[in-house]
DNA sequence: GTCTATATCCCGATAGAC
DNA sequence: GTCTATCGGGATATAGAC
């Protein structure tokens, strides 16, 4: 469908899809907040009023973008810990291959996290984190003696330590630019391997297998 | 609309402090993104164009609320960590607050980070992180021997661990309502443990303390 | 210091033509 | 599936009266 001639044409059978494209760039210029139908449809040259017959409402395309960010966010961090050769590192490439993306990725990285759309009215949502809970488990449960409620403890605090650095990245505290990214990148990793190293102080967690699924 | 009997008097004399005031209440309801100038008028029954006589901009008043929002964070921090007997309790209580401090202050902690205002043209706002640092560092150089470059360090890892289960609370990943939250101070307290019995791996890092001030 | 009034602009969403 | 046209709403910011 791509022809030589990329942002001109899509309107003939590829707008969703370019619209998709389009609003990563405006997320990326704008934040998801000041992200608008309106100057997606004006970027792609096609009227406002095209991308209804797309997407339900803003939310929905939105939603769309979630979808992909998670699915990015997930094979990012799945490349980055698969040719890890100890339980160990494979944590740490996990939380190395989260910051990556938060840092490489910035407007995907807020379309997953920083929208505040309703997580129930789109469940492809909910289901494109599974992967990615998944690679976290699986390392965390090697480290813990198959224990489940000490591999969901390590899990999730490993994931935490790597989304507050991605965070904390993209406010500027490890420095501006390239550098200020790649400072970020080290640092989870070298945090994370501190934390692995006095995990025996972390108590295991019940549950914390459904933690992120809200149960209204 | 004005009660006939009873006078709002906000517009005499206090209304600066009183925008500041509902602008919290706002961004509670609607983030900082979907805070307006013109709600906060309406809402406190003055009209749009009398916040212009105590704020240059939109982006004015959101930065004094961003500096109120770091003085509650260093409060709550401080006063956390306060009464603590042990340099490893200091640590973990300041990380306890942070997220305290997260779960609690929603509106401010989302008005401290939340935002994308040019932290340069609100110098005050560089100001008022200073203390919080300091809570940090204070703690991490009595775990270091006083080695700066292991102590910047380490309070960098114990600071990002924290910000990252506030954020994490603040999207449900530690469940929903009150219960959510005190997981979410627990495990930041806990994670922050695991990290300090570790910390023997954590690499120091020369010059953590300019970080977060941006120089371009 | 606050009000009224206004200029200017942008947004989401829909109806109906083609 | 896309366009034209439009409705209804809300935002920032300024000018000038009081």
């Amino acid at each position: 469908m791509r022809r030589a001639g990329k942002k001109q044409h899509y309107h003939h059978g590829d707008l969703r899809a370019a619209l998709v494209d389009t609003a990563v760039e405006l997320i990326a210029e704008r934040g998801v907040a000041g992200f608008s139908l309106a100057e997606a449809s004006r970027r792609l040259g096609v009227a406002v009023s095209a991308p209804y017959r797309h997407f339900a409402d803003r939310d929905d395309l939105l939603a769309a973008v979630a979808v992909r960010a998670c699915e990015v966010l997930n094979d990012t961090v799945t490349a980055e810990s698969a040719d890890a050769h100890t339980p160990t590192e494979a944590l740490v490439a996990a939380a190395r291959g989260y910051v990556r993306f938060g840092v490489d990725q910035r407007a995907l990285f807020e379309a997953a996290f920083g929208g505040k759309l309703d997580r129930l009215r789109h469940p492809e949502l909910l289901r494109a984190t599974g992967p990615l809970k998944d690679a976290f488990l699986g390392a965390a449960l090697a480290l813990s003696d198959g224990d489940p409620d000490r591999a969901g403890s390590l899990a999730l605090a490993v994931a935490t330590t790597a989304h507050g650095h991605a965070v904390m990245a993209q406010l500027g505290t490890f420095g501006p630019g390239p550098d200020g990214a790649e400072l970020a990148v080290t640092r989870a990793a070298d945090t994370t391997r501190a934390l692995l190293t006095g995990r025996a102080a972390l108590p295991p967690l019940p549950n914390a297998l459904h933690l992120d699924t809200p149960t209204p």
